[in-house]
DNA sequence: ATGTTCCGTAACAAGATGTGTTACATAACC
DNA sequence: GGTTATGTAACACATCTTGTTACGGAACAT
């Protein structure tokens, strides 16, 4: 694969989670998201370790928020995912000896440092309901009767 | 491997390429880059089909520097690379049908862009002689007798 | 109690990509 | 013609995300 997609798919499922009442199995979510059962809880742990969605196991579990989504950023979860590394490109070694390298490496780590604060700091500013609402926004322009419904 | 290093090596090779009189061969600058003679011909065909280097067939050919370090910024480097996916983190699809992925995505590529636009600016804003500078800033610093030296 | 429905997790395959390596063709100079 | 180079195809390897199978454990239904 090329990228990991694993905060854009989180993102996805949670405010679907939002917008329907009671629990959502791995399968369900699974069927959302194009994928695995198994992919969804293994990427859910991350989220459920830091306390944003609760499972319950057994006849009618599923997955639940534990919190409303203003009260979860962007930056939020991709911190429960892990903070997988942003860049996909990088030095050809962290701690060189050659002087030549290490210009180059801190040439491209400034470069890369500033870059990676911008998009953190945006992902901070950002939460789950500011995406849900220019979800909102969407679905009343695409219908004539606006209210709470998605695409699933 | 975890990341695209082409262009650290780029820049490692082309500041040792300018104090280096005379021209290397891609043997030469595999020992200087610790990999293999045909990587560094992959790699640096880019750099040759955007003129930024020349490279000569034969008995005394090799690689040389077809304009000063001046002329050449990081940006000029990673399109002749290119222009290799900057985000190790992505979209889960790209033009979804589903209200909230595109939403999501929304959000994410406005993200996204903003960092880009930043990193692609600094590149931009970049040229290899100015990381050269400070090489030599540090090999000035790292010895007695300043002078044009390199670690290889 | 037993079966069904869930999650939790280990284990392994698949696909993509940067990299390493071998092999061979081509060109330039001795 | 032989030597020294690049140019390039072909394939192996490593790593990582994702997909899939398998099985264990917990909760609820009957």
């Amino acid at each position: 694969m090329r990228h990991d997609s694993r905060l854009s798919r989180m993102l996805h499922v949670l405010i679907h989670m939002d917008r329907h009442d009671g629990s959502a199995t791995s399968e369900v979510i699974a069927r959302m998201l194009n994928t695995n059962p198994v992919v969804v809880r293994r990427t859910m742990a991350g989220l459920r370790e830091q306390g944003y969605v609760h499972s319950v196991k057994g006849h009618g579990g599923g997955w639940t928020l534990s919190r409303p989504l203003e009260q979860i950023s962007l930056l939020d979860i991709h911190r429960a995912l892990g903070s997988p590394e942003v860049f996909a490109i990088g030095l050809a070694i962290d701690h060189p000896t050659c002087l030549v390298e290490q210009s180059v490496n801190a040439a491209l780590q400034d470069a890369f440092a500033e870059a990676e604060a911008i998009l953190i700091s945006r992902f901070g500013n950002v939460t789950i309901a500011d995406v849900a609402r220019d979800f909102d926004d969407r679905f009343q322009r695409s219908t004539e009767k606006p209210g709470p419904g998605s695409c699933h």
